[in-house]
DNA sequence: TTGTATGCGTTATCAA
DNA sequence: TTGATAACGCATACAA
């Protein structure tokens, strides 16, 4: 119950504090096989476990990173996370996560709590509204990949999907197959939410490249809640989208919904194609046709940049890293036929 | 970029560290107007951050916990994380997340980590093999609760489903409506891995008290990747059933993809309910009848649990809780027609 | 090969 | 009202 220390050890073991420090930080070099033994022995009578908090202060690093998410529940998120945990798990670092919920009061606090706890870095999905303190972090050099979005103007590491191919990869393959009128189904979209806009936008200039009419209409992009009503106009009006493009799985569940309640047949009434591999796509009717991001990866690389800024702070070079969307072939989406 | 300390702000404010330290933890009852203000500047002046880490070691209390869990990925870990991570936040805690990927020794190295690093208490997600690790912890009367699985002859709170009440809500509402030959699809029952045992044990029971036939040929319990092998074999037999209970998500996904391979109908030729309520259960057709789980409300159980230990570590009673599943009746299991 | 002394940045105890 | 001073548990020069 009472904590044992290295003190207690060093008593009974009969020898200095210092020694059994030698002893647990493996520098057996200058030690006696005979110390060496007792002092094990003693760690062990007293199931002695060292104060890693005390040797923290001294060393000034906690082996712990700090993971700030806009949204714990969102599938991108758990799968980067795992990702990133088993990384650290590695390297032997601890990660401590924190949702901001998408609300930057949080995420600031958050941000200065986890400095305060002396985290070695930070992996943040950001809300994108704090751009001040991100860049004083960044002047600080102190460590920090953001992750799925990125804050321009901040020159910091960036891990995130390459949006832009994404909308095209999704287009090229409507078009290739006949459909002419294609519509994209997003919240509204936010400056400061970049792979929105990157997919809303790059979804409109693969149209363009591709000859296609860009028709305002079949640009859905309302807030979650509100997509129902929407998609149930744009129906109501007779001018009917072919195909619709999903920027993301929450907007993906509003479209399937729809299709549902108003028995429209998929794909040959509608065509559809989104953004993440959401787990169901093989299993659904028909299988889904979808975009997926290399998560795995991208938590790999954003922990590894990370690692890379704690090792060497000073000259860092900041990056932004794009990762390829893989696009997977099922069956929401085929020849056009009528 | 040099840490300002607690020392930089007492020489600036010309006053002693105690006296920051005072105005820190808020005691102004005894402090002149005239000094509060100084200091205030001169951590205004000098952006002074407390280091936590050395308030921790005076302390003794990190105020942050640990979360062991056996699937990072898994949907009921994300979610009970979450309302862990929300009430955590309320009382100011950080949570720090470790995946022991159900490898009973990755599982004992974080819990020894995690406690070197001095974390005020633990929330595990048990592999269930570590007993005597798991044991030693509550002998010291460390705060410790297990979620999800529970681990007998650990004197533990614990909060879980009651896995029986769940599998007799599927087996009734299929008797109730005329099924006599259910199934269940589950992985290995392994004594360590108490829900699943529960499911299905409580399923063999629940058929017993309907007075349904209990046949060994629709108890499909084998690994995850030969479930569709068995269910073939099932299939091919001759001897039909004609409603299945998925214990988990991971098994009903198994289920929907053989169901789609093989063209059965839902809920024609083949009755479905399963535990936990997947996300796409709306959107899926038919709809899919689910019980689920009350994540949200075990997650801050959990979390209520542990700080009760950390706020009063002597009486403390162990307690399990057991979660009711709520029925979710959609459309993957009607009345009986044929 | 091992021990002594000092410091890491706080808080707590006790004087002043 | 404020200030010395001693912890907290460990690591590290330096001495022995």
């Amino acid at each position: 119950m009472k904590k044992v220390t290295m003190a207690d050890v060093a008593k009974l073991a009969n020898v200095s504090k210092s020694t059994v420090s030698q002893y647990l930080n493996k520098r057996y070099e200058y030690m006696s096989e005979e110390t060496r033994k007792r002092i094990a022995r003693a760690i062990e009578e007293l199931g002695y476990q060292p104060n890693i908090i005390a040797r923290s202060l001294k060393q000034k690093t906690t082996m712990t990173i700090g993971v700030i998410v806009f949204n714990l529940l969102h599938m991108l998120t758990t799968q980067v996370l795992h990702a990133i945990e088993e990384a650290c798990q590695e390297r032997g670092f601890h990660v401590i996560v924190s949702n901001s919920d998408d609300d930057p009061e949080k995420e600031k606090k958050y941000i200065e709590m986890l400095r305060a706890k002396q985290v070695d870095g930070l992996i943040i999905f950001p809300t994108g509204k704090n751009a001040d303190v991100y860049q004083k972090m960044t002047e600080e050099r102190f460590p920090l990949v953001f992750v799925d979005r990125m804050v321009p103007g901040v020159k910091a590491d960036a891990v995130l999907l390459d949006n832009q191919k994404a909308a095209a990869l999704a287009v090229e393959y409507f078009a290739e197959r006949g459909y002419e009128r294609i519509g994209v189904v997003a919240p509204p979209p936010v400056s400061h939410i970049i792979p929105r806009m990157e997919r809303i936008e790059g979804f409109r200039q693969a149209l363009a490249k591709k000859g296609l009419p860009v028709v305002d209409d079949y640009f859905i992009t309302t807030e979650i809640p509100r997509i129902q009503k929407e998609l149930t106009r744009l129906f109501a009006s007779g001018r009917l989208p072919e195909a619709l493009f999903a920027i993301n799985d929450l907007t993906l569940m509003e479209v399937l919904y729809f299709v549902k309640g108003n028995h429209i047949k998929i794909p040959d009434e509608l065509a559809i194609i989104s953004i993440d591999d959401v787990p169901f796509a093989h299993v659904y009717t028909p299988t889904l046709t979808t975009i997926a991001q290399p998560t795995f990866a991208m938590g790999k690389k954003a922990a590894e940049r990370l690692f890379l800024q704690i090792a060497k702070k000073s000259e860092h070079q900041p990056q932004v890293f794009r990762f390829s969307p893989t696009f997977i072939e099922r069956g929401s989406a085929k020849e056009k036929t009528s």
